[in-house]
DNA sequence: GAGGCTAATGACAGCGTCTGACAATTGACA
DNA sequence: TGTCAATTGTCAGACGCTGTCATTAGCCTC
């Protein structure tokens, strides 16, 4: 069993990420300060820093949570799969299970929330892009392993990520501002733009 | 002809930014401070902040002028083209015609550092990241103007621009980071890139 | 070409994020 | 229980950025 100390730290740790993430989706991403997220969880501002970097950290921390989960599925798909089918049900898996990972911390209604919070918060937004390519860059390395490729002298690994990156935001960023913004409509969409994606390079548009 | 008051305007636009360049590529973005970029050019800090929103903007001065281009060019391309071959056209005529617009203000070897420092640099590539949707947004819509559907209703104009945005993204890095830093070889891995999406996402890798 | 008008600048004060340093507190473990 | 190490609070300060107001400098009219 862990350690009070253990436990304690963890109990703060959660407890400033829920302050946080119940701030930034009510006030807004720049108009709570770090020293009101301390204040609501009764510690000093300098010790909110030595649990998260910075502001930009713990607003990111359940989309974090949600893509560990994502790459650990690609890493576990059976070899014998094509790299995009093993990418396409590595996430639509993400979606299924996405409950389980982030109600543990906090409700999943608050992480849909903070969602549009990031997507329409500047530098959360770009903070989020440049995270996703970091994800690019493990996801070309776990294909290239897959399929027996270097990654470094074969740019085919990258591509495919990059363009399954591509419709993934194209994705998330018709969730968010679209109507239906639930987590079937998610897994809808995604299944959607990832069929129309050869069409859309090759076909003509107009004939329809 | 322009007056003085904005000639004068104009001197000290440029003379931020050269300065601005100048210390980012020797010094590194984070190591240099604003007030380091006022006293170069003889102004106060506030002066500054009065021509560029902040240390970003500044930063990714010389990257926006070869956007602005690129989208000018992709407006241009006859509307008989498909929708693809019109971005690889633009493109490659950005890339042709770079020296015209940055020699007008820093060496383009200048730009070029720069172009290292903003990949080097977390919060401006994450900057470098979300401009970069911006753009996509842009010209998405001119896509779906010249061949007549309806951007908000079809998501082909988005996953066409998505994609040909992930592979050029992909393009870059590997020029930042690979041997030959020139813009010919820029050229080149484009359109090596733009010929290998298909391949890579259909075909077996293994295979070859 | 003198004077009034307006735009540009400088100087100053202040807020918020984030870091380093040191002292005080609190849990771990013999 | 007493020692050691980890966690926290406090303080000082750097840096980015903004609002405010007085000062300067170009512009335009009479």
């Amino acid at each position: 069993m862990e350690t009070l100390r253990e436990r304690k730290k963890q109990r703060t740790r959660d407890a400033l990420l829920r302050a946080a993430v119940e701030l930034f989706t009510t006030r807004g991403y720049e108009r709570t300060t770090v020293d009101e997220i301390a204040d609501a969880v009764d510690v000093s501002q300098r010790t909110f820093f030595r649990y998260y970097a910075g502001k930009e950290e713990a607003a990111l921390a359940l989309q974090e949570m949600a893509v560990a989960r994502f790459v650990e599925a690609v890493r576990e798909r059976p070899a014998a799969e094509a790299p995009m089918e093993a990418l396409r049900q590595a996430v639509l898996e993400g979606w299924d299970t996405l409950g389980e990972v982030i109600e543990a911390v906090v409700p999943i209604e608050l992480y849909l929330r903070m969602y549009r919070v990031i997507e329409s918060t500047p530098v959360l937004l770009a903070a989020h892009l440049r995270r996703n390519e970091e994800i690019e860059d493990a996801l070309a390395r776990v294909l290239a392993a897959r399929e027996g490729v270097d990654v470094d002298a074969d740019p085919r690994p990258r591509l495919a990520v990059a363009v399954f990156g591509g419709v993934m935001r194209v994705t998330e960023r018709r969730w968010g501002t679209d109507g239906d913004f639930s987590l079937d409509a998610m897994r809808d969409m995604t299944i959607a733009h990832l069929e129309q994606v050869g069409p859309a390079l090759t076909k003509n548009w107009r004939s329809q």
